[in-house]
DNA sequence: CATCTGAGTTCAAATCGCGAACTGAGCTAC
DNA sequence: GTAGCTCAGTTCGCGATTTGAACTCAGATG
């Protein structure tokens, strides 16, 4: 193996693998869309707050988009494309990781439910059969696809 | 809010946020151990992937452990801990999010299936009424926990 | 003995991250 | 109309981190 292997996991890292990419979309799905609200919440420094939102409207995760409200002055918004919709389990994982493992003595700050429903929300492993798996990978198995090269 | 968020995002990000980190345990997942393997599937600095090793065993997410073939000399290889296979969830949101939007004309490079039953898997989002949502996180709905405070 | 391998160290150069201060446009109150 | 406020950035200097390449060192191999 003389290159390092080609991997979804690295690809998706290219884009949201910097240090507060991932802090800035969690604020995002709260409904945080303005730069110094997204400043404030996540403690970034504004020069590498804005090369970061930069690169996630750049891969289509995040749209700027001007707005203005009633009477206000112009202001832009940061919003959720599909594909940024997307990475919600990504962030539920880590969240729920961060839960179990490293939450102070007044537990998960944060608490996600299924809208409607009320039940608490968690992201699991899922086959297409149906099957719900454990969390801890052991009944997983991965083979690289056909195409190894590259 | 003069604080930034507390958030167990941003406390699991403080162990496996750095930049090689997911790589490795990536590559642990599938079962490369032995410290020159992950360099070279990874494309690691040495020099950095001496110190992610060591902050992943540091935060109880690997275990390092010296063992001996029959005849070789000793080595060193890293491992999963409980709470390292935990965070299957993570690499497998992170692998679909890059299957979906960032695979090359070849498609996904890498395959998970349910071992015994061979189905595919997916990270999905479940309630604990057994509903499972969509990805997308719009039947979502979050609220801090009581203690708002910190 | 010379060589190989595995697991790191060490090094100088380039990059990045940081906090604090600054800019500049648009609105509002005086 | 000008002083002040808010928002969305820039700029700046410093220090920490990353990088690739070369080096070390112990144990096994020929």
């Amino acid at each position: 193996m003389s290159q390092p292997r080609a991997c979804s996991v690295a690809r998706t890292l290219e884009i949201i693998g910097e240090r507060w990419s991932l802090l800035v979309l969690r604020e995002v799905f709260l409904g945080v869309r303005r730069f110094d609200a997204i400043h404030a919440a996540t403690g970034a420094p504004r020069a590498v707050l804005v090369r970061r939102l930069h690169t996630l409207v750049a891969a289509g995760v995040l749209e700027r988009r001007g707005y203005r409200e009633e009477g206000a002055r112009a202001r832009e918004e940061y919003r959720l494309t599909e594909a940024g919709r997307d990475l919600q389990p990504v962030l539920t994982a880590l969240m729920q990781w961060g839960d179990r493992y490293l939450a102070g003595p007044e537990g998960p700050p944060l608490h996600l439910s299924h809208a409607g429903c009320e039940a608490p929300v968690r992201a699991r492993l899922v086959c297409e059969h149906g099957h719900v798996l454990d969390d801890n990978g052991r009944e997983l198995s991965a083979e690289p696809a056909a195409h190894t090269a590259t």
